[in-house]
DNA sequence: CTGTTCCATAACTATATGGTTATAGAAAAT
DNA sequence: ATTTTCTATAACCATATAGTTATGGAACAG
């Protein structure tokens, strides 16, 4: 069942705290954000097992935070971050309750975002 | 052992992100958000027993999103949000992959933020 | 004093999580 | 054809997590 409109659900949002909760997790997300990684490549950094990796992986590609491909043996990992997106949707309704005047400067950016989307047929 | 001057430790984000992993606790965050609860409070909305609501509450206290006062017989929680601006924190390194050019406005955020804080002694 | 309300803690259960080693398949290299 | 490289999966283990019921303490209400 896909969401449509509503923003992700709460099972996704859990999937994708859960998700960015492990160091290596966010280490291998890191990573990520410097381009395609195959598994070997990910694992390296780090002393646990290939198959770990492997395990983390799949717990990424269930939160949406990583998508894999095919290349000859290898099967490259690469981010997409955008499930973020939805994590900080939901944390930045706390915001106003550490946000200084940053606020107010934030509340601007959400209308200028807002108008740019205007353009778009969503 | 506290940090000071280099944000949370990667444990610190273990725990902030795990608080927020479970929609139960997500949702008492939110009951939070409207002001201080009592664990009675808190527990009416759902279905499970008050010590998992106990339960929940301490792993709300041990990532800090959660203080306790004592007022006679009641222990009222309270929401201290600020463990959630370094979540958004770091999430916020991959903006740039979502992000369209949002980008731009966000580092204006990130500066104009810091040349505020240049005022504070911290 | 007695009872009640509010909450924490202990003890227990079931399931999830993060790791391991062993193994096997697919593609590349020789 | 054989071996090596890359990865996934299975089987297993230890610990953590999320829930339960039972219980007891502390503070108010009568």
């Amino acid at each position: 069942m896909e969401q449509i409109g509503y923003g992700k659900s709460s099972a996704d949002l859990d999937a994708i705290f859960a998700a960015l909760a492990d160091p290596t997790r966010r280490a291998m997300l890191t990573r990520l954000a410097e381009g395609e990684a195959s598994v070997g490549e990910l694992a390296a950094p780090f002393q646990i097992s290939q198959p770990a990796i492997s395990k983390h992986l799949k717990v990424l590609e269930k939160a949406g935070l990583v998508e894999r491909a095919i290349d000859e043996q290898r099967r490259p990992a690469r981010l997409n971050a955008e499930p973020m997106a939805e994590a900080v949707e939901w944390i930045n309704y706390f915001k106003r309750f550490w946000g200084d005047s940053f606020d107010q400067l934030d509340e601007l950016l959400v209308t200028l975002k807002a108008q740019k989307e205007e353009g778009k047929d969503e």
